[in-house]
RNA sequence: GGUCUAUUGGUCAAGUGGUUAAGACACCACCCUCUCAAGGUGGUAUCACGGGUUCAAAUCCCGUAUAGACUACCA
C-alpha cells in the first residue's frame, strides 16, 4: 500500500520494526528456562482460576531459572478499576506471588521488556501494524457494527460459517481512491489483516498440556488495531509475547480455540511463536450441572472469601497445587518435612479435564495444615483474621492470651494431632467457654444423664470430695473413676458395656456431665486440659450456675 | 448452526494394549477411647453408550450421547 496513504492511518510514528526488535534483544537465560508471564485485566479482582494458573507459571519459571512477569491487559478500557493493578498485586501477594518485572503499583515498572502495561505501547503495535499495511498484509476496514450485524445474520440465513472472511470481507477490495475518500469523510476505521490463510487446510499444534491439535487454518481477517488506536487481545499477544521472549504461554482453556489466529499471526509476522499451555478451568457441580466457577454466582471464586473465612493460603495454594499435579499430592504425603518447592511440576501432568472445586478437600488441607503449626502461631494467626472480622473476638483475645494459648494447646504436641479447626472464623464457636465473657449458661447438651438433681448431687460430690488443681491427668482420671464406684456408675467401660443394667450410667456418662456443666457443650477437647486451664474457681463458679 | 476439546467411584485422580483398575477427600462399619477430633483396620462404589481392530481394549479407530470453550472493534 502507498506509503502516504498508510501515514495517513497511522500517523505519527517515528520508529520502525527493526528499531523496537533492536530494543528488546534475547533474554540471557539458560536454553530450558521457561519464560512466562500473568497477564490480567485491571480490574483488580484476582480469583481461583487465575491463582491456579500463577501457581503453575510461578512454579515453572523458578524450577527453570527463567521468569515471570506481570503484564497488564488493559486493550479494553471499559475494564478498568481504579487502582486495579495494585490490587492485583497485594491479593497475589497474600499468597507469595510476586513477580521478577512488571509494574509493582500504579506508576512504577521494573524490568527491561516493558512498558508492561499494554496501553502504554500503543505505538509498538500500530508500528507493526503499519508494518504489514506497506506489505500489503493489513487494510482499513470503514464497516460500521451494524453493517456487520447484517453481514452476519445474511451468513446465518445461507448458512455459510459465520465471520469477516475471504469475499464476505468487502472492504478488502476497497481500492486506494476509495480508501482516501473515506479518510476525507472522517469516517471511522479499524485495521484488520489481510489474511490469506485456508479454511480446508489444518494446522496442527503441540499444547504442552493437551498434547497433539489439530485445527482449520484461521482464515478470519482478524482485528489488529481498534478504532481507538489500540489493538485487540490476538495483535497485542502476538507483538508482547514475541518483544518479551515469552517462552510458555500459560493461559486459561478458553483460548484452545483461538490458537490458529496466534498462530497464524506469528506466521505472518514472521516470528517464533512460544509453546502453549493451555489449563483447564475450575468447575462446580450445581445440582445435576457442572459449570465453570462463575464471579457473579459463587463467592468462593473470589481469593477474598478465603481470606474472610480464615483458610491459610497456605492450605488453598496447597489445594491448588493438588489439582495443578496429579501426582503432587502422593510426593507431598510422603515428603512431609520438605519444603515443596523441591516437587519438580511438570504440564504434562495438568488434567485436561476441569476440575471441580471441593470445598469438603481444601478444608482437610487446611485442617492437618493448622494442626501442625505451634499454640502461639495458632494464636497468632487466628488474632490476624479477629482483627480483620471480628474486633470483639480480637479484644477478648488480646486480654486472654494465657487462656487462649493454652487451649489452642490442648493435644497440639502430641504425636496424633488434634486438628479442628480448618478455618479462623470457626475458632470462636469452637472454644467460647474458655472465655467467661463468652460463656453462656444456657442450653446445656446434657445427654444421658438429664435429670437435675442427679447432676448436681454429681458436681457437688466431685467438686468437694474428689477434685484437686494438683491432680496429673492420671490421678484426676483414678478419682473419677472412684466417684463412679462410689455413686453407682461403672468405673470400667468393658465391664459397663456387658452388663449395662447393673449400673446407672458409666463413667463415660459422668465425665459428660461435668463437661457439659463447665461448657454446655457435650464435645469437647480433653476436659482434664480444660479443668486445668479454667482453674477451681471457675469450675466452682460454673458448677455453681447449672440451674 | 460451525470449529475444537473432553468423558475412569459422590469428588480429585493413577493408568499409554495384558493390573485382583493405585492413591487422596467424602461416606459406612469396627477398634482405640471420659465426649469429640485424631489415629488404626476394613468396606461400599468407577472405565458414558454402541460398533469395530486385536489372541487380548479403560487404553487404538469410527459413530452416538452428554458437557465445556470459542464463534466481538471483550479479554
Amino acid at each position: 500500500m502507498n506509503k502516504d496513504l498508510v501515514e495517513r492511518l497511522l500517523p505519527g510514528l517515528t520508529h520502525d520494526v527493526s528499531y523496537f526488535e533492536a530494543l528488546y534483544p534475547k533474554r540471557d537465560l539458560d536454553d530450558n528456562a521457561i519464560v512466562t508471564r500473568y497477564a490480567p485485566s485491571p480490574t483488580g479482582f484476582v480469583h481461583l482460576g487465575n491463582l491456579f494458573q500463577l501457581a503453575i507459571s510461578r512454579k515453572m519459571a523458578l524450577q527453570t531459572k527463567g521468569v515471570l512477569f506481570l503484564r497488564i491487559e488493559d486493550t479494553d478500557q471499559e475494564r478498568y478499576v481504579e487502582n486495579g493493578i495494585t490490587k492485583i498485586i497485594e491479593a497475589v501477594k497474600q499468597f507469595g506471588f510476586t513477580f521478577d518485572e512488571g509494574p509493582i503499583n500504579e506508576d512504577e515498572q521494573i524490568g527491561k521488556y516493558g512498558p508492561y502495561i499494554q496501553s502504554m505501547r500503543k505505538e509498538i503495535y500500530q508500528t507493526y501494524a503499519k508494518d504489514l499495511l506497506l506489505k500489503g498484509l493489513a487494510y482499513p476496514d470503514f464497516t460500521t457494527k451494524e453493517e456487520l450485524d447484517i453481514l452476519r445474520s445474511e451468513q446465518e440465513k445461507s448458512k455459510k460459517r459465520i465471520g469477516y472472511y475471504g469475499k464476505w470481507a468487502r472492504s478488502r477490495f476497497l481500492s486506494e481512491e476509495e480508501i482516501i475518500k473515506k479518510l476525507d469523510e472522517k469516517v471511522p476505521y479499524i485495521i484488520r489483516l489481510r489474511n490469506n490463510g485456508d479454511f480446508n487446510r489444518k494446522v496442527t499444534v503441540i499444547d504442552a498440556i493437551r498434547g497433539k491439535l489439530e485445527f482449520p487454518e484461521d482464515d478470519i481477517d482478524q482485528v489488529l488495531i481498534k478504532n481507538d488506536g489500540l489493538p485487540t487481545y490476538h495483535f497485542a499477544h502476538v507483538i508482547d509475547d514475541h518483544l518479551m521472549h515469552t517462552t510458555h504461554v500459560i493461559r486459561g482453556d478458553e483460548w484452545l480455540s483461538s490458537l490458529p489466529i496466534h498462530l497464524n499471526l506469528f506466521k505472518i509476522l514472521g516470528f517464533t511463536p512460544p509453546v502453549y499451555a493451555h489449563i483447564p478451568p475450575l468447575s462446580k457441580k450445581e445440582g445435576n450441572t457442572i459449570r465453570k466457577l462463575s464471579k457473579r454466582k459463587d463467592p468462593e471464586l473470589a481469593v477474598s472469601y478465603y481470606h474472610e473465612m480464615g483458610i491459610p493460603n497456605e492450605a488453598v495454594m496447597l489445594y491448588l497445587t493438588t489439582i495443578a499435579n496429579s501426582n503432587f499430592e502422593e510426593w507431598y504425603l510422603s515428603h512431609e518435612d520438605e519444603d515443596i518447592d523441591n516437587f519438580e511440576m511438570s504440564f504434562n501432568k495438568v488434567g485436561v479435564t476441569g476440575a471441580l472445586f471441593d470445598m469438603e478437600k481444601l478444608l482437610n488441607i487446611s485442617k492437618n495444615i493448622l494442626s501442625k503449626i505451634t499454640a502461639l502461631e495458632m494464636y497468632d494467626k487466628t488474632l490476624l483474621w479477629a482483627n480483620n472480622y471480628d474486633e470483639d473476638f480480637a479484644r477478648i483475645l488480646k486480654e486472654n492470651k494465657d487462656i487462649a494459648v493454652k487451649t489452642f494447646d490442648i493435644e497440639r504436641n502430641t504425636e496424633k494431632r488434634r486438628k479442628d479447626f480448618a478455618m479462623f472464623s470457626e475458632v470462636k464457636n469452637n472454644i467460647f467457654y474458655m472465655f467467661d465473657e463468652l460463656f453462656v449458661a444456657d442450653n446445656y447438651e446434657w445427654q444421658k444423664i438429664n435429670d437435675i438433681e442427679e447432676i448436681k448431687t454429681i458436681l457437688t460430690t466431685y467438686i468437694n470430695d474428689y477434685y484437686d488443681t494438683l491432680d496429673d491427668e492420671e490421678s484426676w482420671f483414678n478419682k473419677m473413676k472412684d466417684m463412679c464406684d462410689k455413686l453407682g456408675y461403672a468405673s470400667n467401660m468393658k465391664e459397663y458395656k456387658k452388663n449395662p443394667d447393673i449400673y446407672k450410667g458409666s463413667v463415660a456418662d459422668l465425665s459428660t456431665v461435668i463437661r457439659v456443666a463447665l461448657t454446655t457443650k457435650a464435645k469437647t477437647p480433653n476436659l482434664y486440659d480444660i479443668m486445668q486451664i479454667l482453674g477451681k474457681d471457675k469450675i466452682k463458679e460454673r458448677f455453681n450456675r447449672v440451674k
